[in-house]
DNA sequence: CTAATCTACAACCATATGGTTGTAGATATA
DNA sequence: TATATCTACAACCATATGGTTGTAGATTAG
């Protein structure tokens, strides 16, 4: 599921379909790449379910697929929970090390 | 500086690391890989200078740098806002998604 | 001295990632 | 109808990643 998060372009082009429709030719213009690069990420997003697609004319609509995306972020905030657990307990051992380096 | 910490085990190695001295094979045996395997994390660690190394015998003793590690750390609590900030701000584009579908 | 152990590193490999170009089908426009 | 636009997808490529095996040098143990 996240696999379709990991990359940059592909979390921007979530945010901006969030707000409203883009066809996948919009969305290519804000990127710095080739309409080829920019199509295979939107078909990255359709088959993970975070974006949907609706045909208008010869243009696609893309637009962020609020439910499952909702769902992704509440996984990433309980990784989020996890991952300051792991920061503290790292924190924890930095914490003792010093203290006995002072004691020596 | 953060490349060094993208593999779980080279993160296990510097949690291992930092409460003890470990030699490279006696970390070898704590995963299901080979000696070279393990050998290349540590390599990988002492380059980011996140592991030190202390020749004793024929073994080398890899120590976790707890300077340098806690300046990681304190780099990764805040690239952690920053996320935390990205987050919520999902979350407002959701809410407002939400609110509009629900005065429709 | 010889054998075993510990380490370092080269060479190789499979797979993932994120790009590219090229082609072809649909649809709209002149 | 002919042409331009929008899309989908195959084929390809460079690079990164995280493994492997094999070799060789140091050092210790028998």
């Amino acid at each position: 599921m996240f696999r379709a998060l990991g990359d940059a372009t592909r979390r921007d082009i979530v945010v901006h379909t969030l707000q409203r429709e883009y066809s996948v030719s919009e969305l290519a213009r804000l990127y710095p790449m080739s309409f080829a690069a920019v199509q295979k990420h939107v078909a990255v997003l359709e088959r993970a379910r975070l974006v949907t697609k609706r045909r208008h004319g010869r243009e696609q609509l893309v637009r962020g697929n609020v439910v499952a995306i909702r769902q992704a972020y509440r996984l990433l905030e309980q990784f989020e929970e996890v991952w300051r657990g792991r920061v503290e307990r790292i924190d924890q051992i930095l914490t003792q090390e010093k203290e006995e380096g002072a004691r020596k």
